[in-house]
Parts: structure tokens; sequence; C-alpha cells
DNA sequence: TAGATAATAGTACGAGCGTTCGGATTTTTT
DNA sequence: AAAAAATCCGAACGCTCGTACTATTATCTA
């Protein structure tokens, strides 16, 4: 009952935290009961399986994203200044993310190959952020923000790759700086996109 | 003697093959036993360790993308050529990791928090062939193939950035496409950094 | 407060892990 | 061909994993 729901939600929040330092396959039911101070059974009875509870964690977790960088950021106008919104914030939880680790990424590399629900639930919210990055690009074009006649696509994914480049620079590499670079690099992405028409011909082809 | 050495080669080719597909964590001796069609201890014998084998495989990797990226772009000529060499042997190169993974990108996201000789290992592999990238792109701007007064680590970063989110989405969220984005990034990065210099005054500050 | 129900602990299981060791077998050397 | 050395197997160890089952305790309800 409630009791139930109440220490539910301190496992999935302990659960989450492990999740994005150890990857989704390093979340272990024996170290989640020692830092709970619980028995292994005791956790396990919450969740029905291993996998249920790896689940519990994806979707919290695309919650957290949600709340933290999508729903602030619809709350600018349309265009330019919620696509440059969206990404600041992205940047923003992601360089926070660098000293715990982000559960898009890691279960990105760890669920390439192996199927099953949880890669799809990693791969729909994904698609979701992707689509509403997506959205805001058209608009940006609509309301002439942005030029006409380039690949919307494109630009999600050179932001993207930026995304990862500081991910994987700070995290894994520790490099100091990853962060101004995914900034400068997206003031160029955008700069390109809004000005320089004729530089573009190749894209357009 | 001859035959161990053999026998071990054919070994940490298989074990290349399961940690690309699996990881460097995901690599057992069990399974490695299992496709070589000979007995756990048999398999262990060939290495301390399994630490030791995991580096081993670490270190054949890093010589197949030297023999098959590096090598062979250092024989173009200096500057914007060797440069455009690199990145299009190691799109090629990843293209074809599609199926079966990169260890580089994998096991970045295994051993980011981990401590060890593994991830030193890794991050040297990394370092270095970023370095290589690093003098490509000065020396491409000594030769006046690139104009001066950019950050050349900036473009590594962003070259990089390509590569991670090419991985990404093909061999993640199986999108089609994905290599043509990673070319036209590229072009569009060097088409930037060849000719408009005046709109790039944000970077140089 | 008594009874029902939910929540947690305890124990045990089978499987897989890396690793060790002694002996059998093959390969190389003399 | 005999001796030496390298190679491989088989069994076993201690460990951790997820999970099932049975009690015991805590919590909610009537």
């Amino acid at each position: 009952m409630r009791k139930g729901e109440q220490t539910r939600a301190a496992i999935l929040d302990v659960a989450l935290e492990l999740a994005s330092r150890n990857g989704l396959e390093g979340l272990t039911i024996g170290l989640l009961a020692d830092r709970m101070s619980m028995s292994k059974s005791g956790v396990f009875a919450h969740f029905g399986s291993r996998e249920d509870l790896q689940l519990e964690v994806v979707k919290l977790y695309h919650h957290r994203f949600e709340q933290e960088v999508f729903y602030p950021s619809i709350k600018e106008t349309r265009g330019l200044p919620r696509l440059v919104a969206m990404y600041t914030r992205w940047v923003k939880r992601v360089s926070v993310e660098i000293a715990s680790g982000c559960i898009y990424i890691s279960g990105a590399v760890e669920y390439d190959d192996r199927e099953g629900p949880i890669r799809e639930e990693l791969v729909s919210m994904v698609r979701a952020w992707q689509g509403a990055l997506l959205r805001s690009v058209e608009q940006a074009i609509e309301l002439k923000h942005l030029h006409t006649g380039f690949d919307a696509e494109q630009l999600v994914f050179e932001m993207h790759g930026l995304i990862l480049a500081l991910h994987h620079d700070a995290r894994f590499l520790r490099n100091p700086g990853a962060v101004e670079r995914a900034r400068a690099g997206f003031e160029r992405l955008i700069e390109n996109y809004r000005n320089s028409q004729q530089s573009q011909d190749h894209q357009a082809a």
C-alpha cells in the first residue's frame, strides 16, 4: 500500500544512481540491497524481475530528462529560441551527468545488439527526443529563423554528435573544456544554417 | 612454442570478434572456449588472467585500426588531403563496424568510471589517434589549406562527434543514411574552416 | 483493538563466473 | 627413438548472480 510505494520509489532512486554509474547491465540487486540496507529478497519483491527493475529505471530516467530538459524548453517561443533552449538545457544536463553518467548514451552502447523490451524502451525514448528536436528545427525554418532548403535531420544529427563528443571527452578522456567545445560547435552550426546560404549548396544537392 | 602462439592468435581473433559484439566486459572465457571448441582452462592457460586477455584484445584492435586507417592515410600528401583521407577511412571503418561494434566507442562507455590498466590503454589509444588528427589539422593550417586563427582541437572535436553520431544512429537506432550524414557533416565542416573567415569570429574570441 | 494484508527477512537453489591444480597428451628438442 | 617441454583437458574451488519459497514482522483497515 502506501509504505510499499514509498520504499519502492526510494529503491528506484538509488537504482537510477547506480545504473548511471555502472550501466543498466551493471545494476545488480545485491549491490542495490546493500545501498538500501535491505535484504536482496526485500528489494526483489518490489519488482517482478530484474528486467522489470531495469525498465522502471529507464522510465524514471526518461521522466527526469523530460522534466529537466524538454518541458522547460517548450515554454520558450517557437523557432530558434526554443531550439537554442533545448540544446542549452541538454548540454547543461549532460555536463552534470559527467559525474554520474548518462543512461541514454551508455544504454545505447549496451543494447545496440541486445534485443528485448529494454532496448525498445531506450530506442523509443531517444526517438521521441530527436523527434522533438526535429520539430523545433522545422518550426525554426517555417519562421524563417533558419534558411530553407536544407535537411533538418542533418542538423539534429550534428547536434547529437556534439553532445556525444562532449560526453566522451569529458567523461572518458576527462578533458576540461569539452562543454565549451559543445557550445562553440552549436554556435557555428546555427550560424551556418542561418546566414551563409551559398556555401551550403553541396548539401541541398 | 610455435603451436602455442598459433592457437593463441586464433583465440585472440575470436576474442576480438566477441568483445566487439558484447563489449570487453561481456567477453567471457567460457563463451570463448565454446567458440574455440576448447576447454575453459585450455583457453585460460594462454593468458595469465582475464584482464590480460582483455588487454591483448584492446591492443589487437588498436593494431588493426592503425593498419586500416592510420598507416594508409599518412601516405597521402600532407595537409587537407591527408586529413580527408583519415576521416574517410575512419568513416569507412566505423560503417563496417556497424555490424560488429566498435571497441573504441563501447570501451569508452564501459571504462569511463572504471580505473585500471584497460582504461589506461584505451585512453592512450584514443589520445594517440586524436593527436594524429590534430597534427594533420595543424599541418593543413600551415599549408594554408585551412584558414588560420581557429582552434584546431575544435575541429577534431567535431569530427569525433560526427563519428559518434554515425555509430549511434546506425548501430543503435538502425537508421539508414547515417553514413551519408557523417560525410555531409564533414564536408560542411571543412567548407567552413576553409572559406568563410569572417563568420568564425566568435570562435577565435 | 483485532484481523487482514502488505512488506521485508532468511534461506536455498542452480547457473555462470574467473581461477587453480594435477594429470594426460601432444609437440618439440636432443 | 627417447627425453624434455609445452599444451590442453577435467574437475573442483569460492564467489556472485537472479530467483523461489517460507516465515516473520510491520502496516493498514474495519
